[in-house]
DNA sequence: TAAATACCTGTAGTGACTATAGGTTCAAGA
DNA sequence: TCTTGAACCTATAGTCACTACAGGTATTTA
C-alpha cells in the first residue's frame, strides 16, 4: 500500500491530480489509513498509469472513460476501441493541417515584412485587414 | 453608427464576445443609445477585425493586447512586432512536432492491433503498458 | 400600439487541471 | 516518548477564451 505521493512519484502525475481524478470519478475511491489519508495499491497504480498515457496520446477524459470501461470488459471485440482510436487519430490530423496552415500564414507575414516603422509593418498590415489574407486557418 | 448586433454581424464575432472583449479592456467602451444600447463606429470595428483575425492566427489575448499597443505607436520600429509573431510561429510549430509524434504513435497502435477480443486488443495494452511505447510525445 | 426581436447586466459553466488556505497526520530523529 | 517537519486532508478559487443562461429593458416593424 502506497500513499498518493509515492502514486505521484510512480506515475509522474501530480497529487492534486490524482484527487482531481477521484472527484470525477476517474480513479475508484482508495483505502484510507487510521488517519484518513489515501492509501493505494497496484491496481491503482496501472488504472493510473493508463489514464495518464492516454491522456499524453491526447484522449479526452470523456475518451479515456470510455476507453477503461471497454478495457474492463476482456471479452469483448475490441472494434470499438478501435473506432474510438481512429476517430481520435483523425482530429490530431486535423489540428495538424490547420496548425500548418496557420504557420504558413505566419511566415507569409514576416516575409512580406520589409522592416522599418510600424506604419508600414506587414505584420500589423495582415492583422488589420482580413482581405490581405489568403488561407482560411480555419 | 451601429449596434452590437451590426458589429457582430460585420465582423463575425457573436455579441457576447464582443462584450466579453469591452470588460477585458480590448476592445474600448462605446457610445451609447438613450436606452442604454452600445452603438459603434467603423473603428471599432476595424478594432474588432484586428482582434478576430489576430485571434484566427492562433494568438493569444494577452499577445493581441501587446500587438495592438504597439500598432498604436506608428513611427516605432516594427522589430517588436516581428518577435512577437516569430515567438508564436515557433509555438505553433512545436505544436505541430508534437502532435506528428502523437499520430504516429497512434498509427502504431492501430497497425499493432490484430482485432479479436479486448483482452489480446493492441491499443489497450499500449495504453495500459508505457514501456509499449517508444515515443515521448510530450 | 402591440408584438417580436434585440439588447442589457450579472453570474455560472466549459476542460483539465493548478494553486491556495487552513488544518491534520505521519515518519524519523533526539 | 516526544518533537519537528514533511506530507497529507478538504474546500474553494483561479486559469483561458469564451459560451450560456436568467430576468429584465429597448428598439424596430407591422
Amino acid at each position: 500500500m502506497f500513499s498518493i505521493g509515492d502514486l505521484a512519484g510512480a506515475t509522474g502525475c501530480k497529487a492534486e491530480t490524482i484527487r482531481y481524478y477521484e472527484k470525477i470519478g476517474l480513479m475508484p475511491p482508495p483505502a484510507r489509513s487510521a488517519g484518513n489519508q489515501r492509501r493505494y495499491g497496484k491496481r491503482h497504480r496501472d488504472r493510473l498509469r493508463f489514464i495518464r498515457h492516454s491522456r499524453e496520446l491526447g484522449f479526452s477524459i470523456e475518451a479515456i472513460r470510455a476507453l477503461l470501461s471497454l478495457a474492463d470488459h476482456d471479452h469483448q471485440d475490441c472494434a470499438a476501441v478501435d473506432a474510438l482510436t481512429r476517430h481520435h487519430r483523425q482530429d490530431v490530423e486535423a489540428r495538424i493541417h490547420s496548425l500548418e496552415a496557420l504557420r504558413d500564414e505566419l511566415d507569409r507575414m514576416l516575409r512580406d515584412c520589409a522592416g522599418g516603422d510600424i506604419a508600414h509593418c506587414g505584420v500589423i498590415q495582415t492583422l488589420a485587414d482580413h482581405g490581405r489574407c489568403d488561407s482560411e486557418h480555419i
